[in-house]
DNA sequence: TCTGAAAATGGACCTTT
DNA sequence: AAAGGTCCATTTTCAGA
């Protein structure tokens, strides 16, 4: 379904989507036509989810990222759900996972500062009775940060 | 230091960075030049750190996430840093936290199965003597992935 | 794959605050 | 000076042959 000029191709793009079509082509030795129609393709297809600008957190006052870890009390399936939808529909919440193991959800906020964050636990966490306990842990460095997949084409 | 505009065009960029500068321009209601401008200008400034597009996970062959913490042996600064080198340089993982808190470091992991965790667990975790203990916690639904920053322009 | 039209980008230059 | 607007050249995208 893939092959390697697809995976060529969103390697690069992963890089930096900004790259013309055209460079794209001549790096991957296909011609800019080519490419074009495997972009427009990979997109429709949903391959490619979209295009995003990352922006550097503390150049825009959210100099905080904090990790935090729910267990809930319940996993009735519409609790949780519910318990989903409020994740998703929070701003500072960059990432949300429901996992397996020792925990039930992993949520990544950005904020600007402590106070943001401690709000948003109230909210969040000591508002809702499903929460049975959870836990924080404060970034002191973002040594990577990035939703890159790594689509390395086969030798 | 960034103005309403400024802001206005993270948000609309974050969200889609593939919108024509025109129509980015007649959304905040400025000529397509003064958006070129600022678009720069953000880029140069670091504020945008880079263009790139995301991809379905499932979709190439890349259904895994897992979420792991890490506790180190010993906090001296070349241990660490060795570590954070190494943990930069491996491609399945999409993100490095060092953090303060019960965990040293939070590790998101996008992997092919099971089996290549696995081999990363040895050859990160158990081959590395820094490594005191780390817990697992494998993603059943990424109810919520991205890297956005709630950059809300100021009423 | 090639070619060309349409669209988007980005510079030059002038105007406003 | 700093930033906006208009206009225009160049580059890029993208469809038809």
């Amino acid at each position: 379904m893939l092959d390697n000029y697809d995976l060529k191709l969103l390697s690069e793009i992963q890089r930096n989507a900004d790259t013309p079509q055209s460079e794209l082509a001549s790096r991957i030795n296909l011609s800019p036509a080519a490419v074009n129609r495997r972009l427009r393709r990979l997109a429709d297809e949903g391959v490619i989810d979209r295009y995003t600008a990352i922006l550097a957190p503390e150049k825009v006052g959210y100099p905080l990222t904090i990790v935090s870890m729910i267990e809930v009390e319940s996993e009735q399936i519409d609790l949780l759900d519910a318990m989903k939808r409020t994740f998703e529909a929070c701003p500072q919440i960059q990432q949300c996972y429901y996992v397996a193991g020792e925990w039930d959800f992993v949520l990544i906020f950005s904020v600007r500062h402590m106070e943001e964050y401690n709000d948003l636990t109230r909210q969040l966490f000591f508002a809702n009775n499903n929460v049975k306990r959870f836990k924080t842990l404060v970034t002191m460095s973002r040594v990577k940060a990035g939703l890159d997949i790594p689509v390395a084409p086969s030798a």
